[in-house]
DNA sequence: TCCCTTTAGTTACTTTATGTAACAAATTAT
DNA sequence: ATAATTTGTTACATAAAGTAACTAAAGGGA
Protein backbone atom coordinates (compact mmCIF):
# COMPACT_ATOMS: atom_id res chain seq x y z
CA UNK A 1 0.00 0.00 0.00
CA UNK A 2 2.92 2.18 0.53
CA UNK A 3 1.37 4.49 3.38
CA UNK A 4 4.12 5.47 4.66
CA UNK A 5 4.00 8.77 6.68
CA UNK A 6 5.63 12.62 6.14
CA UNK A 7 8.70 12.54 8.60
CA UNK A 8 7.15 14.41 11.66
CA UNK A 9 10.49 16.91 12.00
CA UNK A 10 9.93 17.79 7.97
CA UNK A 11 6.56 18.33 8.94
CA UNK A 12 7.10 20.38 11.84
CA UNK A 13 9.75 22.64 9.99
CA UNK A 14 7.51 23.49 6.53
CA UNK A 15 4.75 24.22 8.96
CA UNK A 16 6.76 26.63 10.72
CA UNK A 17 7.60 28.49 6.77
CA UNK A 18 4.40 27.80 5.86
CA UNK A 19 2.85 30.15 8.58
CA UNK A 20 2.28 33.75 6.13
CA UNK A 21 5.05 36.47 7.06
CA UNK A 22 7.51 33.83 8.46
CA UNK A 23 9.93 33.17 5.87
CA UNK A 24 9.98 36.79 5.47
CA UNK A 25 10.82 38.00 8.56
CA UNK A 26 13.91 35.31 9.08
CA UNK A 27 15.25 36.02 5.63
CA UNK A 28 15.00 39.83 6.46
CA UNK A 29 16.68 39.54 9.88
CA UNK A 30 19.57 37.08 7.90
CA UNK A 31 21.27 40.54 7.12
CA UNK A 32 21.40 41.39 10.77
CA UNK A 33 19.49 42.34 13.52
CA UNK A 34 16.44 45.31 13.23
CA UNK A 35 13.88 46.57 14.72
CA UNK A 36 10.04 46.87 15.37
CA UNK A 37 9.39 49.99 12.94
CA UNK A 38 12.11 49.00 9.83
CA UNK A 39 10.50 45.48 9.72
CA UNK A 40 7.03 46.31 9.26
CA UNK A 41 8.11 49.13 6.58
CA UNK A 42 10.38 46.56 4.45
CA UNK A 43 8.38 43.40 4.63
CA UNK A 44 4.78 45.33 4.37
CA UNK A 45 3.18 43.23 7.45
CA UNK A 46 1.18 45.09 10.02
CA UNK A 47 1.81 45.84 13.59
CA UNK A 48 -0.69 43.38 15.29
CA UNK A 49 0.80 40.28 12.91
CA UNK A 50 4.28 41.21 13.11
CA UNK A 51 4.00 41.33 16.96
CA UNK A 52 2.41 38.14 16.99
CA UNK A 53 5.06 36.53 14.52
CA UNK A 54 7.57 37.95 16.40
CA UNK A 55 6.55 36.30 20.00
CA UNK A 56 5.85 33.00 18.42
CA UNK A 57 9.48 33.10 16.57
CA UNK A 58 11.19 34.20 20.14
CA UNK A 59 8.96 31.10 21.57
CA UNK A 60 10.64 28.87 19.23
CA UNK A 61 13.77 30.19 19.81
CA UNK A 62 14.51 31.26 16.79
CA UNK A 63 14.57 34.86 17.88
CA UNK A 64 15.89 37.09 20.08
CA UNK A 65 14.34 40.53 21.44
CA UNK A 66 16.54 43.11 23.01
CA UNK A 67 15.45 46.51 24.33
CA UNK A 68 17.78 49.46 24.37
CA UNK A 69 16.42 52.33 27.09
CA UNK A 70 17.57 54.94 24.85
CA UNK A 71 15.35 57.88 24.02
CA UNK A 72 12.89 56.75 22.16
CA UNK A 73 13.36 53.12 23.42
CA UNK A 74 14.92 50.88 20.60
CA UNK A 75 14.20 47.08 20.61
CA UNK A 76 15.94 45.14 18.27
CA UNK A 77 15.41 41.53 16.96
CA UNK A 78 17.86 39.14 15.92
CA UNK A 79 17.95 35.95 14.89
CA UNK A 80 19.95 32.81 17.26
CA UNK A 81 21.80 30.17 15.73
CA UNK A 82 18.86 28.21 15.01
CA UNK A 83 17.03 31.01 13.45
CA UNK A 84 20.56 32.11 11.29
CA UNK A 85 20.85 28.23 10.49
CA UNK A 86 18.09 28.37 8.42
CA UNK A 87 19.84 30.57 5.49
CA UNK A 88 20.53 28.01 3.72
CA UNK A 89 17.22 27.17 3.01
CA UNK A 90 16.80 30.90 2.12
CA UNK A 91 19.56 31.02 0.38
CA UNK A 92 17.67 27.50 -1.86
CA UNK A 93 14.68 29.37 -2.36
CA UNK A 94 16.47 32.80 -3.31
CA UNK A 95 18.62 30.73 -5.94
CA UNK A 96 15.18 28.52 -7.19
CA UNK A 97 13.20 31.98 -7.71
CA UNK A 98 16.06 33.45 -10.26
CA UNK A 99 15.62 31.09 -12.09
CA UNK A 100 12.18 30.08 -12.45
CA UNK A 101 10.12 33.61 -11.31
CA UNK A 102 10.03 35.54 -13.86
CA UNK A 103 10.87 39.35 -13.09
CA UNK A 104 7.23 40.11 -14.83
CA UNK A 105 5.41 37.87 -13.07
CA UNK A 106 5.82 39.39 -9.15
CA UNK A 107 3.75 41.45 -7.36
CA UNK A 108 0.53 39.62 -8.49
CA UNK A 109 -1.83 41.49 -6.55
CA UNK B 1 17.50 54.75 5.70
CA UNK B 2 18.68 51.46 4.34
CA UNK B 3 15.14 51.02 2.86
CA UNK B 4 16.19 48.77 0.56
CA UNK B 5 13.26 46.42 -0.40
CA UNK B 6 12.43 42.40 -0.35
CA UNK B 7 13.67 41.21 -3.70
CA UNK B 8 10.46 40.33 -5.54
CA UNK B 9 11.04 37.29 -6.79
CA UNK B 10 11.95 35.65 -3.84
CA UNK B 11 8.94 37.31 -2.27
CA UNK B 12 7.07 35.63 -5.09
CA UNK B 13 8.74 32.11 -4.19
CA UNK B 14 8.16 32.01 -0.90
CA UNK B 15 4.44 33.23 -0.76
CA UNK B 16 4.08 30.48 -2.91
CA UNK B 17 5.76 28.23 -0.31
CA UNK B 18 3.76 30.14 3.15
CA UNK B 19 0.73 28.69 1.60
CA UNK B 20 -0.63 26.06 3.54
CA UNK B 21 0.16 22.69 2.49
CA UNK B 22 1.81 23.49 -0.82
CA UNK B 23 5.34 22.38 0.56
CA UNK B 24 4.36 19.19 1.68
CA UNK B 25 2.69 18.62 -1.47
CA UNK B 26 5.38 19.14 -3.46
CA UNK B 27 7.88 17.37 -0.99
CA UNK B 28 5.63 14.30 -1.18
CA UNK B 29 5.78 14.41 -4.97
CA UNK B 30 9.42 14.40 -5.16
CA UNK B 31 9.08 10.81 -4.53
CA UNK B 32 7.05 9.99 -7.79
CA UNK B 33 3.83 10.83 -9.38
CA UNK B 34 0.74 10.16 -7.28
CA UNK B 35 -2.80 9.87 -7.18
CA UNK B 36 -5.32 12.10 -5.16
CA UNK B 37 -6.86 10.05 -2.78
CA UNK B 38 -2.94 9.05 -2.08
CA UNK B 39 -2.07 12.36 -1.29
CA UNK B 40 -4.79 13.50 0.85
CA UNK B 41 -4.82 10.04 2.92
CA UNK B 42 -0.64 10.81 2.90
CA UNK B 43 -0.87 14.52 4.01
CA UNK B 44 -4.05 14.78 5.75
CA UNK B 45 -5.63 17.38 3.59
CA UNK B 46 -9.09 17.78 2.83
CA UNK B 47 -10.58 16.80 -0.84
CA UNK B 48 -11.52 20.56 -1.18
CA UNK B 49 -8.61 21.88 -0.42
CA UNK B 50 -6.00 18.96 -1.73
CA UNK B 51 -8.22 19.97 -5.09
CA UNK B 52 -7.71 23.66 -4.61
CA UNK B 53 -3.83 23.31 -4.22
CA UNK B 54 -3.22 20.92 -7.03
CA UNK B 55 -4.69 23.23 -9.70
CA UNK B 56 -3.04 25.95 -8.43
CA UNK B 57 0.20 24.13 -8.77
CA UNK B 58 -0.61 23.26 -12.18
CA UNK B 59 -1.42 26.81 -13.40
CA UNK B 60 1.84 28.06 -11.82
CA UNK B 61 3.39 25.42 -14.09
CA UNK B 62 4.53 23.23 -11.03
CA UNK B 63 2.76 20.07 -11.28
CA UNK B 64 0.71 18.08 -14.14
CA UNK B 65 -2.26 15.71 -14.02
CA UNK B 66 -3.00 12.77 -15.68
CA UNK B 67 -5.81 11.17 -16.71
CA UNK B 68 -6.10 7.08 -16.68
CA UNK B 69 -9.17 5.77 -18.17
CA UNK B 70 -9.24 2.78 -16.58
CA UNK B 71 -11.71 1.55 -14.09
CA UNK B 72 -12.35 3.12 -11.83
CA UNK B 73 -10.52 6.19 -13.52
CA UNK B 74 -6.68 6.84 -12.12
CA UNK B 75 -5.54 10.56 -12.36
CA UNK B 76 -1.42 11.17 -11.29
CA UNK B 77 -0.64 14.12 -10.11
CA UNK B 78 3.38 15.00 -10.95
CA UNK B 79 5.77 17.00 -10.50
CA UNK B 80 7.32 19.24 -13.55
CA UNK B 81 10.72 20.49 -14.24
CA UNK B 82 9.64 22.98 -12.33
CA UNK B 83 8.54 21.36 -9.74
CA UNK B 84 10.98 18.88 -9.36
CA UNK B 85 13.91 21.55 -9.14
CA UNK B 86 12.73 23.01 -5.39
CA UNK B 87 14.29 19.05 -4.43
CA UNK B 88 17.05 21.34 -3.31
CA UNK B 89 14.89 23.63 -0.95
CA UNK B 90 13.30 20.58 0.55
CA UNK B 91 16.43 18.91 1.45
CA UNK B 92 17.19 21.89 2.76
CA UNK B 93 14.37 21.86 5.10
CA UNK B 94 15.20 18.51 5.54
CA UNK B 95 18.31 19.24 7.33
CA UNK B 96 17.49 21.94 9.17
CA UNK B 97 14.62 19.67 10.43
CA UNK B 98 16.59 16.85 11.55
CA UNK B 99 19.20 18.86 13.52
CA UNK B 100 16.69 21.53 15.40
CA UNK B 101 13.32 20.03 15.75
CA UNK B 102 12.85 17.53 18.72
CA UNK B 103 11.67 14.28 17.73
CA UNK B 104 9.25 14.95 20.69
CA UNK B 105 7.97 18.15 19.65
CA UNK B 106 6.52 16.36 16.46
CA UNK B 107 2.86 17.63 16.49
CA UNK B 108 2.00 20.44 18.52
CA UNK B 109 -1.49 20.48 18.61
C1' DT C 1 -31.93 -1.85 -17.53
C1' DC C 2 -30.86 -0.49 -12.99
C1' DC C 3 -28.21 -0.43 -9.10
C1' DC C 4 -23.70 -0.90 -6.77
C1' DT C 5 -18.88 0.27 -6.29
C1' DT C 6 -14.83 3.15 -6.74
C1' DT C 7 -12.18 7.42 -7.46
C1' DA C 8 -12.22 12.22 -7.91
C1' DG C 9 -13.75 15.88 -6.91
C1' DT C 10 -17.58 19.96 -5.38
C1' DT C 11 -20.91 22.53 -2.44
C1' DA C 12 -22.61 24.57 1.73
C1' DC C 13 -21.53 25.79 6.07
C1' DT C 14 -18.49 26.63 10.43
C1' DT C 15 -14.25 28.00 12.42
C1' DT C 16 -9.77 30.12 12.28
C1' DA C 17 -6.39 33.37 10.37
C1' DT C 18 -5.36 37.71 8.40
C1' DG C 19 -6.13 42.79 7.24
C1' DT C 20 -7.17 47.49 8.95
C1' DA C 21 -7.30 51.36 11.64
C1' DA C 22 -7.80 53.55 15.88
C1' DC C 23 -5.96 53.45 20.38
C1' DA C 24 -2.62 52.63 24.67
C1' DA C 25 2.13 52.18 27.25
C1' DA C 26 6.54 53.74 28.03
C1' DT C 27 10.08 57.07 27.91
C1' DT C 28 12.06 61.55 28.09
C1' DA C 29 12.89 66.32 26.11
C1' DT C 30 10.64 70.84 26.43
C1' DA D 1 2.31 68.89 32.45
C1' DT D 2 2.58 68.35 27.46
C1' DA D 3 4.24 66.63 23.37
C1' DA D 4 6.74 63.36 20.48
C1' DT D 5 8.47 58.84 19.27
C1' DT D 6 8.53 53.84 19.16
C1' DT D 7 6.34 49.68 20.24
C1' DG D 8 2.96 47.47 20.54
C1' DT D 9 -2.62 46.13 21.47
C1' DT D 10 -7.75 46.07 20.77
C1' DA D 11 -11.89 45.76 18.19
C1' DC D 12 -13.88 44.83 14.18
C1' DA D 13 -14.21 43.34 8.91
C1' DT D 14 -12.69 40.16 5.42
C1' DA D 15 -10.42 36.06 3.61
C1' DA D 16 -8.71 31.42 4.09
C1' DA D 17 -9.05 26.83 5.95
C1' DG D 18 -11.69 22.86 8.19
C1' DT D 19 -15.72 19.58 7.91
C1' DA D 20 -18.96 16.63 6.14
C1' DA D 21 -22.41 15.55 3.03
C1' DC D 22 -23.15 15.37 -1.74
C1' DT D 23 -22.32 14.81 -7.09
C1' DA D 24 -19.97 12.93 -11.57
C1' DA D 25 -18.38 9.37 -14.26
C1' DA D 26 -17.91 4.73 -15.61
C1' DG D 27 -17.60 -0.24 -15.49
C1' DG D 28 -19.71 -4.80 -13.47
C1' DG D 29 -23.22 -7.73 -12.05
C1' DA D 30 -28.22 -9.04 -11.06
Amino acid sequence: MDTSVICPRFETAISLLSQRWTGLIIYQLLSGPQRFSHLTEIIGISGRLLSERLKNLEAEGLVTRTVYPETPVRIEYALTEKGFSLKPVMDEIQNWSQIWVEPTETRNV
